[in-house]
RNA sequence: CGCGGGGUGGAGCAGUCCGGUAGCUCGUCGGGCUCAUAACCCGAAGGUCGGUGGUUCAAAUCCACCCCCCGCAACCA
């Protein structure tokens, strides 16, 4: 059987509400599920991560238990979700039993295996930050990134020895090039191996809300959490399936964890005998005005006032087409509405809008017969296959350009062959060939724009009075100029796009 | 000498790895069209690609130095 199309989000660190950054890393996710599933077998994975000091922290401020509180809060990013059309085939949580015992079996084959030692762990703690640190890195001998107070521990903890993992990694980077992108943060990685790897404490001793050590402490949030992308899917339990999926083909993450997933994680993955992913990819961040989005600044964007502003589509459109992906963006309301208005509403909206018009005025909204392929067909017959390999490369920007194209000679298709002279002079056949060629280009911006706006566009096929599946295998839905039947009768036209007046600065 | 990213027409950005007439979107100006969400189509103006020096027949693209902005440094998409 074809290995699935294994396409993971970070899990996401429930210590408080998803901000629009979540939603990002996950609707690209969803991008690449949608699109490969039209050809092979796929699946998504995305979750949460509710262990750690942090989320006990928030839980005790807020008077109830850590249980009690992710239980509370997971609905919220499972809401979000939905709301942005997430497909995902699973949702995992690192409180699940089903991830907690396949962590501690983890852990004890590490230990067999002498990946995993007893060893004992000093330095300067910061409990805030659940971070060690040198008494170099110290700021007036507290803590550099929150300024508290910081403590000297010394604990017997458990450590993976990662550093007997350099040279392969050097190795695996040498001979990958491509497995980590974007470029900028694979010369990061390679930088920081050619510095040397210490090994990784995995243990917390002070703590208790994690995965249970056997003798003692809890396991260290992020192995805990790295290993959700193996849990998930059958690791330990059904190696059939778990191979039916792993090595994943494309992580998703932010380039601040890109360490953990591109040194830190294969390591692991060798040590339990297993495969590392085929590509890392490390995005970057929405930025607000040239600043990072952070708590403590304030500056955070609630995505779901966004999605009801300007619609989740319009949304997944701005995000995917604003930036090349990899890249920092920064964002504004003013862009986003001057993407919708412009792109979405005026080209695109615009287009089904005049079309299925011009078929009600003259052809009582039933599609006539074309006239087969022609110039269109000529030009955009390679468009499927473009677009699916640079969304699959991640290049969405470069994949909605290819199509605006499409969007662009439909427009100007209608300008040079002037339906409305035609149906003047009774000219039948010419104007029949129009309209047939305007309906189907439109049947192809729906098919190829599905996988960036499920909803809206399943809403221009149904106007657009295809019996079909909007989801189909592209190598069947367009495979030719010519899929749409004649005869299909359409629906009134409703706007697609309407405009949004654009935030005052 | 901590690591990294960026400085390209009015605005926001591609292009820089693998040198060869500087591209896109928005905005502006002019024209066309009237089917359409005052939308669409065509054309034009506008940039010595942060600075200096170097390599080269040729540099936004390679090398050196400098200036400015911004992230990261094991919480963070």
């Amino acid at each position: 059987m074809e290995r699935a199309y294994y396409v993971t989000t970070p899990i996401y660190y429930i210590s408080g509400q998803p901000h629009i950054g979540h939603a990002y890393t996950t609707i690209v996710a969803d991008v690449l599920a949608r699109t490969a599933r039209t050809f092979r077998p796929t699946f998504f994975l995305t979750g949460t991560d509710e262990h750690g000091q942090k989320v006990a922290n928030a839980a005790a401020a807020a008077g109830k238990t850590p249980q009690e509180w992710t239980d509370e809060l997971v609905p919220r990013w499972k809401a979000l979700f939905a709301l942005y059309h997430v497909s995902y085939d699973d949702f995992i949580r690192t409180t699940e039993r089903r991830h907690v015992e396949k962590v501690q079996r983890v852990f004890d084959r590490l230990r067999a295996s002498g990946d995993v030692y007893l060893g004992t762990y000093e330095g300067w703690y910061c409990v805030n930050d659940e971070t060690f640190w040198l008494e170099s890195k110290l700021v007036e001998g507290r803590c550099p990134t929150c300024g508290r107070e910081v403590q000297w521990l010394s604990e017997d903890d458990w450590f993976f020895r990662l550093s007997a993992y350099r040279d392969r990694l050097l190795e695996h980077f040498e001979r990958h090039p491509q497995w980590v992108q974007p470029r900028s943060v694979y010369n990061e990685m390679t930088a920081i191996l050619a510095e040397g790897l210490d090994d990784l404490s995995i243990s917390r001793s002070n703590l208790d809300w994690g995965v249970p050590i056997p003798g003692g402490g809890v396991i260290y949030v992020w192995l805990d959490a790295l290993l959700n992308y193996i849990t998930a899917i059958g690791w330990g339990e059904d190696d059939a399936e778990f191979h039916a999926r792993w090595p994943a083909h494309t992580q998703l993450v932010g380039k601040e964890i890109a360490r953990f997933h591109t040194i830190i994680w294969p390591a692991i993955l060798w040590a339990l005998g297993e495969a590392a992913p085929e590509l890392v990819f490390a995005h970057g961040w929405i930025t607000v005005a040239g600043q990072k989005m952070s708590k403590s600044l304030g500056n955070t964007v609630d995505p779901f006032l966004l999605a009801e502003r300007f619609g989740a589509d319009s949304m997944r459109y701005f995000l995917l087409r604003e930036a090349p992906f990899g890249s920092d963006f920064s964002y504004s309301e003013e862009k986003i509405a001057q993407r919708h208005n412009s792109d979405l509403a005026n080209d695109l909206g615009n287009l089904l809008q005049r079309t299925l018009s011009m078929l009600q005025r003259y052809r009582a909204r039933v599609v006539p017969a074309g006239r087969g392929p022609g110039e269109l067909a000529v030009r955009f017959g390679a468009l499927p296959v473009a677009v699916r390999e640079r969304i699959l490369d991640l290049r969405f920007r470069e994949a909605l350009e290819s199509v605006w194209e499409l969007v662009t000679e439909l427009n100007r298709t209608v300008d040079e062959r002037k339906p409305w002279v035609l149906h003047k002079q009774n000219l039948g056949d010419d104007l029949d060939a129009v309209l047939y060629d305007l309906c189907e280009g439109l049947r192809w911006l729906a098919i190829l724009l599905h996988p960036m706006m499920p909803e809206r566009m399943a809403e221009m096929w149904r106007q657009l009075g295809n019996p079909g599946r909007i989801d189909e295998d592209w190598s069947v839905s367009l495979a030719e100029w010519g899929g749409l039947a004649p005869n299909t009768r359409t629906a009134p036209s409703a706007s697609l796009f309407p405009k949004i007046e654009p935030t005052i600065p």
